[in-house]
DNA sequence: CGGGAATCAAGAGCAGTGCTCTCGCTTGCG
DNA sequence: CGCAAGCGAGAGCACTGCTCTTGATTCCCG
């Protein structure tokens, strides 16, 4: 991952800023990004404010390592729980994985709030984070190419007007799915934050008690929504339309 | 609406509270809320810093008032552009008011930060913002109890281990409508602000272009999924699950 | 191997913040 | 009318991010 240092003084650099790094973390962790002080990680570490400085140009500089290490930290989440499934199928791996999101979430409620919350001040995410962002992204869309090649994928309906941005969408990021999947999915992405963004700032206190259940059977119906289908109950999501009884 | 001012006195107080809500809200949309200094309302009211405490006894009230403007804010463009489209069909209010969330969150980015971001440092929302925060959701609710009157409302799929807390739901909040609705509305409320979010934080910079027709299609798609049908096309959100060509 | 250069920690200091307290002035109610 | 309550202003406290200077340490290269 990274070269040899080059000797004593470059070996200890990395550590401190690891170091810095580690309790920034669980000041993030205890206090929420708006409270995390360079002073007091500096007095923690028993060093002088101002030797913070030589390892991060400012405050938002440690912010934004702060933001690339969770979004590493969710993607390696997914992957992981996504790894842990790999002999299931399609649509029980695509459910695996938004569970591991929402868990994640839940348990780094702040680091999320970081990635995923109101952006920071006046402060723009620099391009560094935009490929480790897409981590989450591409394991789903793995298992939509998984599903793709064989059996289990079918094709969401895709209305004339959105068909060439559903066109240009596929070109640019995975050109061997149908523009109708990628459309889909980029929709069912940001649902599925947003089910997760509920969750985790409160939005559902009060609302919803077995946020287990909810989340895992709404993950369900993004996975259908996005063309998985059910391997136990093919069409499940899609009982006919039986009119209510008012 | 509010009762009238006993004296000079009273009268001179809700104006000066206005008008310190007045330049913070300005405030908020310049910089952000991370921003908002008490100091500099105040410097800008030509008022010591201090005074501003005989107003708001914080600087977290100050961000509760207007975190409750935002919310009756959005619930009113919400209602109104519900009541413009009266005459329409269920879906097509549907869609508008999905429409108009988006809309207001796009033109005051920093306010819809405010409610539907990460909320801020150890500050809980007071329960004074449940109220309030309902008030859209209600827009929607009231389209569906509408829908459910009329021809237009088809139930949802509901698994059997989702069956009690959706009756509880129901019972909670909107005991005309089928759990089976409400339970949908649930999911679709949050993945909706997901959509928003991710288009107010940028997440959706350099993947989605033409995000106007993105967001109508995948509005459309969450009021098939709460089973608003569509009058037009009365099942174009279903087509025949025809499997891709790898 | 030794000297010049880069790196580092520390302290003082600046401008700004939220918030408290005290002081007088004004207002309005009993 | 009088007195208590409300109000604005100022000083002050404990913070913050960040800069600059000073002196010590370490590294690299001739």
């Amino acid at each position: 991952m990274s070269n040899t240092p080059r000797g004593a003084r470059a070996r200890a650099r990395i550590e401190v800023t690891g170091a810095i790094k580690d309790v920034a973390r669980a000041q993030l962790a205890a206090e929420g990004a708006a409270k995390l002080s360079l002073r007091a990680v500096a007095r923690e570490l028993g060093m002088a404010s101002s030797a913070i400085y030589r390892y991060f140009p400012s405050r938002d500089d440690l912010l934004t390592a702060l933001i690339i290490d969770a979004y590493n930290a969710l993607g390696e989440a997914a992957e992981a729980a996504h790894d842990a499934a790999a002999d299931a199928g399609p649509t029980r791996r695509w459910t695996v994985v938004c569970e591991a999101v929402r868990a994640w979430a839940l348990a780094h409620p702040h680091e999320y709030a970081l990635i995923y919350g109101s952006p920071v001040p006046g402060y723009t995410a620099p391009v560094d984070t935009v490929p480790v962002a897409a981590r989450v992204a591409h394991v789903f869309m793995s298992i939509l190419r998984d599903a793709h090649r064989g059996p289990g994928l079918a094709k969401p309906p895709l209305p004339a007007e959105l068909r060439t941005e559903a066109h240009r969408m596929a070109a640019d990021f995975a050109p061997d799915l149908p523009p109708e999947t990628v459309a889909a999915f980029t929709a069912a992405w940001a649902e599925l934050f947003g089910l997760v963004g509920f969750e985790v700032f409160g939005q559902f206190n009060r609302v919803v008690d077995d946020r287990e259940t909810f989340f895992r059977h709404a993950a369900e119906r993004l996975a259908h929504a996005v063309g998985l289908v059910f391997p136990s109950l093919p069409s499940a999501g899609e009982a006919p339309l039986t009119r209510t009884e008012p």
